[in-house]
DNA sequence: TTGTATGCGTTATCAA
DNA sequence: TTGATAACGCATACAA
């Protein structure tokens, strides 16, 4: 026999020891529940109402047939025990725990907090909850993260993680049979996902800088090793200046601080001579590189140019509206809870296509000064300490 | 005998099926138990292990005694077999989910995002998972959230709803013996909550108001109806006004629409005669307030004061950065969390202090114009229709 | 040190 | 139309 465990509620001002004993009622119902606080079980239920636990189960599931008769004592008796189903008895019987497990790097960043959003909505009504993890960045939480997710049982999973594609949990979970639906990821070792072409949206601006006549541009982001988002990004902007012979763009990739300290962002763009536009990898960098050319003197846009990636609200709302690319990841998130409920209910893997972006105008995209639209001028272009390779894709 | 289901997986473009049947090591392996897609337990590990159960389960929760050699071969099995413990098997023998129930209003407002990605990071080694809900400031949502969340049988709750004091399934968690912890709210029925001191922090930013000389100001909010903590921030506001013999400030509830178009903002602003300084619930609205400004022909904070709520990160980077109460959502998630960790380990239920809040000085407070600086002067403050009653709090 | 048997809450089977 | 019973995966009391 296993001893009942029971839980004190430590001191509340407004304990329940407060309330007067003796009242009739509901009050005497709740604190007999209260004190001895144990589980109501379809048992208890049967047991109220004077049948088996089997018919009992029927008539709160109806499930079967029943009489009329033991089927209004059963709903009494659960009615008046205030009985509801235990999940987990359930999810152990039917091998179906009805809960989804979402993994995103942060519900700090607030692209994956809406997509999370919109998972949920996508999830109302369908029954299942959702188990929910992030891994602040890093790949070994994730492999952590979706281990626990699946030891819960999770009937399926929507994933974004630092490193999909070389994931040995994820490839367990399919091994397991749960299925999977990726978030913000390219399409992948034939996981469904819910994505923007981050490549085709980068090479947009790439075209937008070129075609003002920008030659000199710098790439900044954040998190460029766990995040194939901004790598594909990246590759896109890199790939269209190739193509119009332009000349590379600086890839920079700042650490936390430098993104959130505009002294130091600024003391980084002053060493890339002749830059005259930025394409910064999500909105939040993008407004801090505004606040950085601010610090140096500069105007946006007259002086520099800044696109950036996302298109937060809020970037609508500033003096000078923030020129970016829109992308809505609620509208990620629903897609790829849909996604995955189609998978759920045997429903064939079949690739979405990318979800559209929109290049929001805004008013921080300009012409460069003509001072600096002359060409190979010499030596004040540093090849970048920052830069990285740059066939990333299709290079 | 139940039958198995069996999952299929659809068409991917990479099944497994186009895997080599008879790859040898891993591969295969892999392929079997993809196949089979039956699920390890630990009746199978023990089988393959050549002992009971009892002592598997012994050997791999390090539970009891073993000798040497069945702990090697109970761990060679497991290991071969990749088994992981079921947690709903768990649960269920030992009534503890391991889960942490969350609800929220919503996790597209940033606020509640951080809040929970601070309760992520509290539970983050303690073995709880979190399973999240959100109501999307519906009050049945709410319950019905709640009644999911307990009938998984979540072993604590953390909680941010429309009206936590009478709700009725938060009284059934209580009764049930499920520990709450409440976030954002004031401390209520002797729940303990992770909260900054609305009421407080509001008078404050009312004292800066008057202490510069202004007279004639509004509140600003987005959902008073479910909203306590508007609710509180108005009260603060309005009762140090009254303190001080400054007239009632100007109470306006806006709808989403009416928040995210400057042009119906600034129509709204237009009404009131003499305002020269809005309290923004949020920074989100601030900066809203401040666009709409600008498209009204005023300068902020030359011709109009504004300060915000919440102290999100972004305000600091705009040309002229906000002025408001910085908050800390994450600390209050990870008080929350610490509180309800407390609990259930059978902590008494101790009320931790209101979390502090910082008025960030910021570049949109600024004295009023000196031709506003007169009194009754007559018939141009309008009796706003949106105005609710005052004595919300403390009057 | 080990294994058998029981119960956790549920649903499905099957015989009454 | 009913109800006893066997799983489901696990931990543990208890007997060996």
């Amino acid at each position: 026999m296993r001893k009942k465990r029971v839980r004190t509620w430590g001191v509340l001002s407004h304990s329940c020891d407060e309330l007067p004993l003796a009242s009739g009622g509901n009050v005497f119902t709740w604190m007999n529940r209260v004190s001895t606080r144990q589980k109501i079980t379809i048992k208890d239920v049967a047991r109220e109402a004077g049948c088996g636990i089997a018919t009992a189960s029927r008539v709160l599931n109806r499930s079967g047939p029943a009489s009329a008769e033991v089927r209004e004592r059963v709903e009494k008796a659960a009615g008046e025990l205030g009985f509801s189903f235990s999940a987990i008895g359930r999810a152990l019987q039917s091998s179906r725990s009805m809960t989804i497990g979402c993994l995103v790097p942060s519900l700090a960043n607030p692209v994956f907090a809406e997509a999370v959003q919109g998972v949920q909505e996508a999830l109302t009504g369908s029954g299942y909850q959702l188990l929910i993890a992030s891994s602040n960045y890093d790949e070994n939480a994730d492999n952590d993260a979706i281990a626990t997710l699946l030891a819960k049982e999770v009937d399926g999973l929507i994933v974004t993680m630092a490193a999909p594609d070389s994931s040995v949990m994820l490839k367990r979970a399919r091994q397991r049979g749960t299925p999977v639906s990726l978030m913000f990821h390219d399409p992948i070792d034939g996981l469904p996902t819910a994505h923007v072409d981050n490549f085709e949206a980068a090479r947009e601006v790439a075209r937008r800088f070129a075609d003002l006549g920008h030659r000199r541009t710098a790439f900044l982001a954040l998190r460029f090793a766990t995040s194939d988002r901004s790598r594909n990004r990246y590759a896109g902007f890199h790939a269209e200046c190739r193509a119009r012979g332009l000349p590379d763009p600086a890839l920079i990739e700042l650490s936390e601080a430098e993104a959130n300290t505009p002294e130091l962002l600024s003391s980084i763009l002053a060493t890339l001579d002749g830059l005259s536009a930025v394409f910064a990898s999500n909105d939040f960098l993008a407004i801090a590189v505004q606040k950085a050319a601010q610090l140096m003197g500069k105007r946006v846009p007259r002086d520099l140019s800044v696109v950036g990636f996302d298109g937060i609200e809020i970037g609508r709302l500033l003096e000078v509206p923030l020129t970016t690319i829109e992308t809505a990841p609620d509208a990620m998130g629903r897609q790829a809870a849909r996604t995955l409920l189609d998978l759920m209910q045997g429903g064939a893997c079949i690739q979405q296509p990318p979800l559209p972006f929109n290049f929001r105008a805004g008013g921080t995209l300009a012409p460069p000064r003509v001072e600096s639209r002359d060409d190979d001028q010499g030596a004040t272009w540093p090849p970048s300490v920052h830069s990285l390779k740059t066939d990333l894709k299709q290079g």
